[in-house]
RNA sequence: GUGAUUGUAGCUCAGCUGGUUAGAGCACCGGAUUGUGGUUCCGGGGGUCGUGGGUUCGAACCCCAUCUUUCACCCCA
């Protein structure tokens, strides 16, 4: 080969009809957002480091892409200070930028700095990539697309509950079938609190967090390691090895809360939201899942998780409620709620099931073959009523020849082709020919939206 | 970051214990068919075998390094 190209580890391509399929489940996903007042924002590519560094933990700052500054960047440096213990002191003189980790921080950011502009409660949406400089692997890419929508400024647990509207509606659209986890992390405060562990609340939310994934004896045997007293331990087993459903969830979290103020607070908030779906009925299965737990730690009060009921493929979707987002900004008592749609995942899952409706493949509906330029120009004529009557269409741009032709329509998947050869230009008529079945009619050039009509294109 | 794994034509892959001109299918181009695609037949172009070094009379094949792919762990969407 002459060049090698490629591109960056972790990164794709997206061809034509991969875009399609992609911008199927965006434009879903958004018109949902919108439906319910949600507004579309964007943030830059790039924050100040300052910005991104130490809101996600050692391990997430170590993943976030650095931007080298411009100019002289060496300026800076010291030679005798060149040395891998020096690493994290010579990045900072070296890159003041890095690229967005996720859409939540920068929405933190925003909201901070455009405080005077916005409305409260305010809902928005925001729907662009993200960049993390992981190790690639299954479902993993270095460059992906987060969904988010969230609302900050109200501590309603309506909110919670509009969003699992969203999330009901969006999936409903999509044909999925799926399960809405909902756990509450004042809840697991509380299970940490009645066991005696109230200081190891992280390590048991991260160890509880893997039960689905690793099974209870693993889930123990981290808890140890991590210093938990085999009493609590003990005490943690009546939460993890009985399955329950969401009635008797409640039950059984009413009686062990008791003595905990916290725990009995977030089952309150659980019970609200399970109030409102009394109402509304989603679709989907709601259920209280007192396994759940997410990772992030940011997280504060209700905590959602969605996954697919028919592929087995991680969580699709999940989010939380975040109280104190912004007051690392230096703006205290915001409360916020949101949810972030992961497309790639998504798309994943409608790949396997072979979910997307075929018209995402279609580029234009019909085609007109060129015989050369008088021909060309009647063509030319036609195809712009149609687009006027809102078909899409195209003109092959220069003569070829015919097999050629109908080879590019047949590949681009364009259901009908016009023919307008010399008779056709004579007699004020056209050819078409529906490529699917292989039959085709001459018609006068005035019927063919009503042709088009009737073959309900 | 730790441990494995992969790399041969645009794509998917064959290629024997190292042996001389590296193959197939798909795709592409031309023809059978100068107004008909998706099915048929014939022909054609395209590869310094990821890159660099080493062993050998001889390397796609063995050794070392490096990049890349995929996967598990960590963490996460």
């Amino acid at each position: 080969m002459a060049v090698q190209v490629s591109i960056p580890k972790g990164t794709r391509d997206f061809t034509t009809s991969e875009m399609s399929k992609r911008n199927y489940i965006f434009d879903n996903i958004k018109t949902v957002f919108k439906k319910y007042g949600y507004q579309a924002i964007e943030t830059p590519a790039m924050e100040n480091l300052s910005t991104l560094l130490g809101k996600y933990g050692d391990e997430g700052d170590r993943l976030i892409f650095k931007i080298l500054n411009s100019g002289n960047y060496l300026n800076k440096i010291d030679e005798d200070n060149l040395n891998p213990e020096h690493i994290a002191e010579i990045t900072n003189l070296i890159s003041e930028k890095g690229l967005r980790y996720d859409l939540t921080v920068p929405f933190a950011r925003f909201i901070v700095q455009n405080r005077s502009e916005i409305t409260f409660p305010f809902k928005r949406y925001q729907i662009q990539p993200v960049w993390r400089a992981d190790k690639p692997q299954k479902g993993r890419y270095r460059e992906f697309f987060q969904c988010d929508v969230d609302v900050i400024g109200s501590n309603s647990l309506f909110n919670e509950f509009e969003l699992i509207q969203i999330i009901d509606e969006i999936f409903e659209i999509l044909n999925l079938k799926v399960t809405v986890k909902i756990n509450n992390r004042k809840i697991l405060a509380g299970i940490a609190e009645t066991i005696g562990e109230s200081d190891k609340f992280i390590p048991i939310t991260v160890a509880i967090d893997k039960f689905e994934k690793i099974g209870l004896k693993k889930v123990n045997e981290e808890l140890q390691k991590n210093g938990l007293s085999q009493d609590a331990i003990n005490k943690l087993q009546p939460v993890l090895n009985v399955k329950r459903n969401t009635t008797e969830s409640i039950e059984f979290l009413s009686e062990m809360l008791k003595t905990s103020e916290t725990g009995l607070a977030g089952l309150e908030e659980i019970k609200t939201i399970f109030d409102y779906l009394e109402y509304f009925k989603p679709k989907s299965n709601v259920e209280l899942d007192l396994s759940l737990a997410r990772g992030l730690n940011y997280y504060t009060g209700a905590i959602f998780e969605v996954i697919s009921d028919e592929v087995e493929l991680g969580s699709i979707c999940g989010g939380g409620r975040y109280d104190d987002l912004t007051s690392i900004f230096g703006m205290k008592d915001i409360s916020g709620v949101g949810i972030s749609f992961g497309a790639d995942r998504i798309y994943d899952v409608l790949n396997q099931l072979n979910k997307f409706p075929n018209e995402t493949e279609k580029s234009s509906d019909v085609f007109f073959i060129n015989f050369g330029k008088a021909e060309e120009l009647k063509c030319i004529e036609i195809a712009n009523e149609l687009r006027k009557s809102g078909y899409s269409c195209e003109i092959y741009p220069q003569k070829a020849k015919i097999d050629r032709q109908f080879k590019y329509a047949n590949n681009k998947n364009i259901p009908f082709v016009i023919v307008i050869g010399a008779q056709e230009l004579e007699n004020n008529t056209l050819t078409i020919k529906d490529m699917s079945s292989g039959d085709q009619i001459s018609i006068k050039n005035s019927e063919l939206i009503d042709y088009l009509e009737k073959v309900q294109l």
